[in-house]
DNA sequence: TTGTTGACCGAGT
DNA sequence: AACTCGGCCAACA
């Protein structure tokens, strides 16, 4: 049994509603609490110079472990918020530059990737496992 | 309102 | 190793 009833009363006006009111631009908006976007955004600027992450690691230390995909939605519109996000050292889960087609040129991605030593072959990092980053995950035992 | 589409992920084939 | 599938959830037609 236990039927899930799904509640659809929440709000989702905090989140933006077209291209041109982000969350970051319009945060003196009614929502009092930080979206999603934030966080995304928030962990995103803590990756370091020389570093990567991947989107699974930013929606889990976000909690929202399951929706790695928003995490890449969120990104989308990290290229005009204020503290700027370094977008490109964020790639999927096997170090693919699934990003690359979002920025300016196709090749700025990789570019940027390799001026902070990251070596790139194909779109993909080649020394992934050693430049990889994972952000703190709150209240979650990483003893693996 | 329903259906489709993502800068994804993990498990299964 | 490559591919498919189901799940997640916001935005959009």
């Amino acid at each position: 049994m236990a039927v899930n009833i799904v509640h659809t009363h929440m709000k989702t006006s905090h989140l933006p509603k077209k291209k041109n009111s982000l969350p970051e631009e319009g945060k003196t908006k009614k929502s009092d609490n930080p979206s999603f976007y934030e966080k995304v955004f928030e962990i995103a600027r803590q990756v370091p110079k020389g570093k990567v992450t991947t989107y699974g690691a930013i929606a889990e230390a976000a909690g929202i472990k399951l929706s790695a995909r928003m995490v890449g939605w969120a990104l989308r519109y990290s290229g005009r918020v204020k503290p700027p996000v370094p977008a490109h050292r964020i790639v999927n889960r096997v170090g693919l530059l699934s990003a690359k087609h979002q920025f300016p040129t196709p090749t700025l991605m990789q570019e940027m990737l390799e001026q902070e030593g990251i070596l790139i072959k194909d779109d993909k990092i080649l020394n992934f496992k050693d430049v990889l980053w994972l952000p703190a995950i709150a209240q979650t035992k990483t003893t693996k």
